[in-house]
DNA sequence: AATGCTAAGTTAGCATGCTAAGTTATGGGA
DNA sequence: TCCCATAACTTAGCATGCTAACTTAGCATT
């Protein structure tokens, strides 16, 4: 059996996570996944727990300590919603926001350009990534129902 | 700021891990992590750990401990390299060989399926999502040189 | 008001990533 | 022979995923 799709796709993001953590730790002492959640919530607007948790693809238990840690850190305010329910906003704090702002582009450029490299048309690969996670949501969403 | 690639790909990657995890630990009692390895050793031919973890994209010590776990399992056989060297030897035992070739297809076949559903062309995407882990691959052998 | 439903969040405990630092085996000079 | 370099592996401890089970808050029905 040659090496398939599956395990390539895995097997990428596993590096690809694990280069970005790297030059996140020593540039800018904070993880991948902290940034990933301070992104969302800071560029993406979104502002509870659970849709944080849709929108890194992780579960709510995992988001709701990450939250904790990272209002600790001073990087993300957290309040019960003033709407009501048992809800958190969440937002980015003075700190937080000035972290992503100068990370924002950093990361999408350097993928850009290993892409670029490889020779791989960059918009086709992104629109096909966009279509299969819509796919995998839509599936998810049905199954559940 | 729309989700971009990096974000999508991890994203797609994370729940494609979840789903066929609860898969496997619902019907085979095993987890993806597991069934990844064994699959190398068994059907790739992996023999060492330190290849292992290259295939896997992983580090050495997550390997060292996932190897004694799965020979404690009695689902992998780890024996010191008779050529000598500071190596162990990896094969699967006969339980390890016979949980791979039944899971074998089952994953690919159910990803391919997600695939066609969205309507993203199959080999198209498989073969940039080779060449694209083969370039980050040399840039990673390159920079450590 | 009391009951029970649903959604969101938390807690506990385990699995598996990682880095840093140490160990083991081999081989090549001084 | 002794020392050192290198590669493979292990150990220790932390970060962050997960599931299962519980709690909290609002709402709807009686």
């Amino acid at each position: 059996m040659e090496r398939n799709l599956s395990l390539n796709l895995h097997v990428l993001v596993a590096r690809l996570d694990r280069a970005g953590d790297r030059i996140l730790r020593t540039e800018h002492n904070i993880s991948y996944s902290r940034f990933l959640a301070l992104t969302l919530v800071g560029e993406l607007g979104v502002s509870t727990q659970r849709a944080l948790a849709d929108g890194l693809g992780v579960t709510e238990p995992s988001v709701s300590r990450m939250a904790a840690v990272l209002a600790t850190e001073g990087l993300l305010d957290v309040q019960p919603d003033p709407a009501g329910g048992n809800r958190r906003q969440l937002s980015l704090t003075d700190e937080g926001k000035q972290l992503v702002a100068s990370l924002r582009q950093e990361f999408e450029e350097k993928l850009a350009a290993l892409v670029a490299h490889s020779g791989v048309p960059y918009a086709e690969f992104a629109e096909h990534t966009e279509r299969l996670l819509a796919t995998l949501d839509r599936v998810e969403r049905e199954s559940t129902k």
